[in-house]
DNA sequence: CTGAAAGCGCTTACAG
DNA sequence: CTGAAAGCGCTTACAG
């Protein structure tokens, strides 16, 4: 009963231009493609009739009968557009789309692996040229036949297994040993960890290289200063306070942004800010107005994004070699908090 | 020469599928789109058919012929999707539209009224069932006819001129009033402003709204205290700097994040964040943890976006009623900065 | 319950 | 240079 679709008030056709302007339909469409072999005056007349009727060509029926059958559209599947990095990657993916008249058609997966096969058997109904993933599934064995029929795909920040598509990911375990081995260096041995859940694999590799790092200077992690499955900045700040009330650790890495947001917000509330060394994987709007500013792992989502989309594109563009992983450096950004000096 | 598109390897269709099942194309409509009366054993037929090819049904192409013909597709056109407001508001436009099985079509205008207008185009091009625009472009005549033709519109974050589709935006010159009145408080009365280009509407409302308070109070605003057109962080430091080294203001008040954010930058430089109270609009990460915190007025982007996303699909159900503008109400975040005590 | 015909708005392939 | 016919993949409207 309640929403009665408003009325369409149907749009003027092509063949409604044809009418007013007195020419065939085809030549409408001539005119609207902007191809040149049209007599001016056809063109003119068209183009005058177009404007009164307020006529706009209808793009997907156009590309119903073109060869090719491109929409201009791809597809883009985030974790969340509303965090920093998965918007980041997007405003990357959708400058280079648009140089090429080409329309981003994006959704947030939350993790939800339901929610992406639905979402992505969306996309493919709406014929998107091309799919870029933010995996958080763990099965992509129907991606094959999708290729099969045609559909490219490029998977960013995680690896699909099997790999069946190119995948575009930061140097996860390699910054996160390199911004431990940082850490070391101000000869702090007693090393927490505060990390996300160690079933997304990203938190997984960068715990890894946490260890790797430890290992190397002969050290192994204490699991009483190793709390995992951190989600949330209230969280992990909660874990903070209970792990700075007893004995303290002389150094903390933090697995990512959120986390090291609520273990910074806990070093501020016992004061111990200058005491406690941190660096963290992410960077942080605003790191720089701290005291200490934080010490951080960059990833560079817009590295990420570009490549990504341009491996697209050229799939799209028929590049048929075996699938690879393109891994995006990270960049250490020193601001005070990975560097404070061991009291004499 | 160089980019031979894949070769589309023609999906299934429909006729395929009926083909294959042995029935006619009507009855592998009726299955895909779910019709009840078709007897089973055809319904299993056809379902087997249709998953050994691999069919998707071609959305684009059942929308064309549909009754209505919506596309189930919103536009989306940010400022920038890279920046937080922009991308929270996305959030909430995003899952209002998901549990109604629509997706979003979104891109950033950066301010430019040029690529507004061709944007705006090819989402109609692309018949999307309406569009929310975050206005770059100062003329929205346009919109008009695009009513009649049957589009539906939401303005967000600022008010088109003439206003011929709602509009949701923040109390911007109601919040920044109350900031400053705030910030009065203190009974400080030397108040100096830092804000964005004037030229944004959003920037002119929140001084309008700076002026208002010191009027109520009996002031006037000191333009040597009066800072226009920062748009980076960097700009805010500078100018604040500038300011800071001759005679300080008692207190200051910031019209957006990274301009707080600058200002925050210089006062701690100075070590003035004890003497200089300071308000900002927007609020900012890690603006607890800073000493003193810093209070801010909020806005609340997830509201903006959901008002605007709920509007849209009132007017895409025949909603009919005069446009109108929907303000959202900032919030007072008091955090310390702005309550600091005069000293004796 | 099932399917052949016509049509959605456009383009392709073809005559003139 | 121009346009009538056929077709893109599907749905509507209609017979049976």
């Amino acid at each position: 009963m309640l929403s009665e679709s408003a009325q369409p008030k149907d749009r003027p056709t092509m063949r409604d231009v044809a009418a007013l302007a007195g020419v065939g339909i085809k030549t409408v469409s001539r005119v609207v493609n902007g191809v040149s072999t049209v007599a001016p005056e056809l063109v003119e007349r068209v183009r005058s009739a177009a404007d009164k009727l307020g006529y706009r060509p209808n793009l997907t029926a156009a590309n119903l009968r073109r060869s090719g059958g491109r929409t201009n559209t791809i597809g883009l599947l985030l974790e969340d557009i509303g965090n920093p990095f998965s918007s980041a990657v997007f405003r990357a993916v959708e400058d280079y789309a648009r140089d090429r008249s080409v329309l981003v058609l994006a959704a947030s997966l939350d993790e939800n692996p339901q929610r992406e096969r639905e979402l992505t058997r969306k996309l493919i109904d709406r014929r998107v040229d091309g799919l870029i993933i933010m995996p958080a599934a763990q099965d992509y064995r129907y991606v094959l036949s999708e290729q099969q029929a045609g559909m490219s795909f490029v998977f960013v920040d995680r690896l699909p297994t099997p790999l069946l598509a190119d995948a575009i990911v930061s140097d996860n375990r390699g910054g996160a040993r390199t911004a431990v081995e940082h850490l070391l260096r101000t000869r702090r041995r007693r090393v927490a960890y505060f990390g996300d859940d160690m079933a997304i694999p990203t938190a997984a590799e960068r715990f890894a290289g946490f260890t790797d790092a430890l290992a190397a200077a002969g050290l192994v992690p204490d699991d009483r200063m190793v709390r995992h499955g951190l989600r949330t900045a209230e969280q992990a700040r909660r874990a903070a306070n209970d792990l700075l009330a007893g004995d303290p650790p002389e150094a903390i890495f933090t697995s990512q942004n959120l986390v090291t947001v609520g273990v910074v917000e806990a070093l501020h509330e016992r004061d111990l800010q200058h005491d406690v060394a941190i660096v963290g994987f992410d960077d942080i709007p605003f790191a720089a107005v701290l005291q200490p500013g934080i010490t951080v792992m960059a990833q560079d989502p817009a590295a990420v994004g570009r490549k990504a989309v341009s491996r697209l594109f050229d799939r799209m563009n028929g590049d048929q070699s075996p699938p690879a992983v393109h891994t995006v450096l990270t960049r250490l950004i020193v601001r005070g908090s990975g560097e404070l000096r061991l009291p004499e």
